[in-house]
RNA sequence: GGGCCCGUAGCCUAGUCUGGACAAGGCGACAGCCUUCGGAGCUGUAGAUCGGGGGUUCAAAUCCCUCCGGGUCCGCCA
């Protein structure tokens, strides 16, 4: 509805340029708060042009404008000193009500982009227990994955699972030492039992950890089916923290599988005239980019980044491709990109994320310094508990535990997406765990009074009618914004950035508090008044309930 | 040292890509709001040299230059 009032808007004003027999790109349409719906700040940019005054040229534009003939916009007007501000057509907003009630899924989904994307996400080594600057990617991904659906792609998530390499030679070389209790959760368990083997190895076990290395390169069964036990059981952790926060990937595709299946040798055929040995190392080098990639260490084995190429080569034949990397990976991405050119493969779109840090510094798992992620979970599951036990004492435990858990959830992953990736992060246990500074609570809450009102309500039989008399102001803003949500989603999807939605989400149970304060709905003045507001509700329900999904948690009815 | 990122009220953050109308929220502080639908809520007040300086522009938190803080990368690690 609001994209149809913004194609309007541009139309018109690009009729307006037309006719001045002008040619501008930039038409300057931006969103003011609370001044109009659209404003377009065409007037100052083409003044110069014309040699005249912006109120001149301005008030020129919104003469010619016929309003008689737009279906979507109901006023055109100028402000000084030169802004051209258009204004929704009520009418149109309250007929929305219908559409969304009708098809909720055809008012939120946008068309079909016919266009595949491959999202890796999370990819953290089996090496120990996801802590939160994992988290971090993961929510971002995951989010990221939720809202492209909904804008029209198709999305296969993939969790890329390094199982090779030195840091999988030196834990088999601890479970080899230390042994497996296996009674805990793998991954907490290989945690503890990685940090104990980079306190315990030396130089004299450098050998036994080239060696394991070789075998893995050479695929002998034994080895391999000894590590792979180790890299499932850790990874059987990593995914049970994953779900308990819907976190879920469509494949998961394990380093291993590009050795066995020798995709490598195809990657260093294709990248032959740009390769140089360097000590018996293989390298790769960029004319635009002094930094060389290594590609094979000089006793032959592979590193990381040659088997990651094979990965994208054969990620690029299922789809478009998005990787989601931390910022320690800046200089490596660009690296990739360039080979892939090299290679004649498309580029793989890159997010960054900056760093999760505690107060007293960055995280490691070697060190074992870093705060879990289930720990997280566990604190603010608790907290969540605590918090519903005091609220609604009448409840049973399954039911507080049932709300505790998806409070906790909502929670955290709001509280990871809700700000831009690239900045970095602080993080303040005390905080995560407050509730009252989390917005998914505020958010779901709105949900649950909405839940309420039309529980405590019989909505009877629609007539379009009665939709007229949702005239008042808030009742407005709040359809306003709920028309907004298809533009906002297409935003986040188009600029990958799931916070700019997380943002929108949050101003929508505002505004929604605002009318729940302001406006009666089961004791308002007549009964048409009422079963308007009613059926504003309820769209309010159903559109939210899409947008808490989208943001990969739970609208609890009550809570 | 070089590259990249960040610096917005006491604290956390949005806005920076695409320059426009009073810099927007939350937490905390203070003052209010339950004879109406759930107070995990709402209203109001105080609080900002948008890190400093220069430049471009009719217009700069936003673009350019420079300096100062902080982070990060510059592995035959992943």
């Amino acid at each position: 509805m609001f994209l149809k009032f913004k194609k309007e808007v541009t139309e018109v004003l690009e009729d307006s340029l037309n006719e001045l027999d002008l040619d501008v790109d930039d038409l300057g349409i931006e969103e003011p708060r609370d001044i109009a719906d659209l404003a377009s700040t065409l007037p100052f940019s083409i003044s110069s042009i014309l040699g005249e005054d912006p109120s001149v040229v301005g008030e020129k534009i919104v003469a010619k404008i016929d309003l008689g003939e737009l279906k979507y916009i109901s006023d055109v007007k100028f402000k000084e000193p030169g802004y051209i501000n258009f204004y929704v057509d009520e009418g149109k907003l309250r007929q929305m009500i219908f559409d969304i009630l009708e098809e909720p899924k055809k008012f939120m989904e946008l068309e079909d982009k016919d266009e595949k994307i491959i999202l890796e996400h999370t990819s953290a080594n089996p090496t120990g227990p996801l802590h939160i600057g994992h988290l971090r990617n993961a929510l971002i991904g995951d989010t990221l994955a939720r809202i492209l659906e909904r804008a029209g792609y198709s999305v296969e998530t993939q969790y890329y699972l390094n199982d090779l390499g030195r840091q999988m030679a030196l834990l088999l070389l601890g479970v080899r030492k230390f042994g497996l209790q296996k009674s805990g959760k793998g991954d907490h368990e290989i945690g503890e039992l990685y940090k104990r083997s980079n306190n315990f190895v030396d130089d004299s076990d450098e050998g036994d950890i080239e060696l394991i290395m070789q075998k893995f390169e050479q695929g002998d069964e034994d080895v391999l089916d000894e590590l792979d036990s180790i890299v499932n059981y850790c990874f059987e952790g990593i995914q049970k923290t994953l779900s308990r926060l819907n976190i879920k990937h469509d494949q998961v595709v394990k380093e291993s599988k590009f050795v066995e299946e020798n995709r490598l040798s195809e990657v260093i055929d294709s990248l032959e005239p740009n390769l140089e040995e360097s000590d018996g190392s293989l390298q790769l080098n960029f004319q635009d980019m002094d930094k060389e990639l290594v590609l094979k260490r000089s006793d032959g084995t592979s590193v990381y980044a040659l088997r990651d190429l094979a990965y994208h080569k054969w990620k690029n034949k299922r789809g478009s491709m998005l990787d989601i990397l931390g910022a320690d990976h800046k200089l490596y991405s660009k690296q990739l990109v360039k080979a892939l050119e090299l290679m004649d493969i498309d580029s793989p779109e890159i997010i960054i994320f900056e760093f999760v840090s505690l107060p007293e510094g960055g995280m490691s798992k070697r060190k074992g310094q870093f705060i879990s992620a289930d720990e997280l979970i566990d604190k603010v599951q608790k907290a969540a508990f605590d918090e519903v036990s005091g609220k609604r004492q009448e409840k049973n435990q399954e039911w507080k535990e049932k709300i505790a858990d998806l409070v906790a959830r909502g929670a955290i992953r709001y509280d990871f997406i809700k700000v831009a990736p690239k900045k970095p992060i602080k993080f303040n246990i005390k905080k995560a765990v407050d509730l009252n500074e989390q917005g998914a609570p505020f958010i779901q809450y709105s949900f649950a009074r909405a839940t309420s009102i039309l529980d405590n309500s019989d909505l009877g039989s629609i007539s379009t009618q009665e939709i007229d008399s949702l005239d008042n102001e808030r009742s407005k803003e709040l359809l306003k914004l709920i028309s907004k949500m298809p533009s906002e989603l297409k935003k986040a999807a188009e600029k990958k950035r799931p916070h700019y939605f997380a943002e929108y989400v949050f101003e929508l149970a505002s505004k929604f508090n605002e009318f729940y304060r302001d406006v009666p709905v089961l004791q308002a003045g007549n009964a048409n008044e009422k079963k308007a507001r009613l059926l504003l509700v309820r769209a309010f329900k159903l559109v939210m309930e899409e947008a808490i999904n989208i943001l990969g948690f739970e609208a609890p009815e009550e809570m």
